[in-house]
DNA sequence: CAACAGTTTAGAATAATTATAATTTAGTTT
DNA sequence: AAACTAAATTATAATTATTCTAAACTGTTG
């Protein structure tokens, strides 16, 4: 549970005006025990949720991207028409459940250490990451 | 190098009419040696380049989804805001050049098995993805 | 050939995202 | 504290990928 002083100085510390729509996302994104995975639009409904005064959509993909351009925020991976942002940003796989369409980050005892034996030449590798889809187990599913 | 005799066995097989569209978008897809990794815009390109008379886009659209559905393409998960397609259907992984925006199939060679020791309770797995984001090698980038 | 379902098509509609340009605000300088 | 300036917010327009619609066209079957 972070203060309020110290998203100021986060966002202070990378050159970002700590603005009091920039604290709420801050609030809502980072004030919480678990990694939050979430689209705009779940974004954009938390911060509704919790807040009588709005925040522009434009405001959100702004703030939303210069967190991930400073490294708050990881944007991940999904076949899908929408990006997903991630608020765990270290090297990490997931699982993205088909049926309810949310992502779960995969815990390193969940999977064995990926070891790539060869890479294209000339290039280096900047991240591996795993996506296992899963789904309902029973017979009868549409 | 596949026949049109062949490709008309094969969409009428899965019940689609092979109507002269549709073959010719086979001819761009399946008459090659090497896996095809595109998008629709791609697609699109490839069959002005090789053809005349034009295919319209929502036919493009309508028959790479109809080859998903089939079996006959799959789709790529890439982060990205458009959709990847693969003629190489088999459970596989990718690299993903960040200088070129290029999939690239990972051979089995490159990469030791991925084993999931556990998994989410009650789903089942469908699918077990890698994609290596790979960028230029050298210090002076961009 | 006639009939009919399947397919193609132009164009409209939708949805996510980005761009624009005017207004407001945060931090700095007088 | 007032003035100044660059950064940020905002409503709104623009863009892009994709899907929908409904009319015209075509492949298949009898
Ligand atoms: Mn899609
Ligand atoms: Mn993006
Ligand atoms: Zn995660
Ligand atoms: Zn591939």
């Amino acid at each position: 549970m972070q203060k309020n002083i110290e998203f100021i100085d986060k966002l202070r510390s990378s050159g970002l005006r700590p603005t009091k729509q920039r604290l709420k996302i801050c609030e809502v994104l980072f004030n919480r025990e678990e990694t939050f995975h979430f689209t705009i639009k779940d974004l954009v409904k938390k911060i509704s949720d919790n807040l009588n005064e709005k925040i522009s959509l434009a405001t959100v993909y702004n703030t939303v991207h210069a967190f991930k351009d400073k490294g708050y925020l990881k944007e991940i991976s999904i076949n899908s028409d929408k990006s997903y942002f991630d608020t765990n940003i270290t090297n990490h796989h997931h699982f993205f459940d088909e049926d309810t369409n949310q992502l779960i980050d995969c815990e390193d005892d969940y999977i064995e250490n990926i070891n790539i034996k060869k890479n294209i030449t000339g290039k280096k590798i900047n991240s591996v990451e795993v996506l296992i889809k899963v789904a309902s187990d029973n017979q009868n599913q549409n």
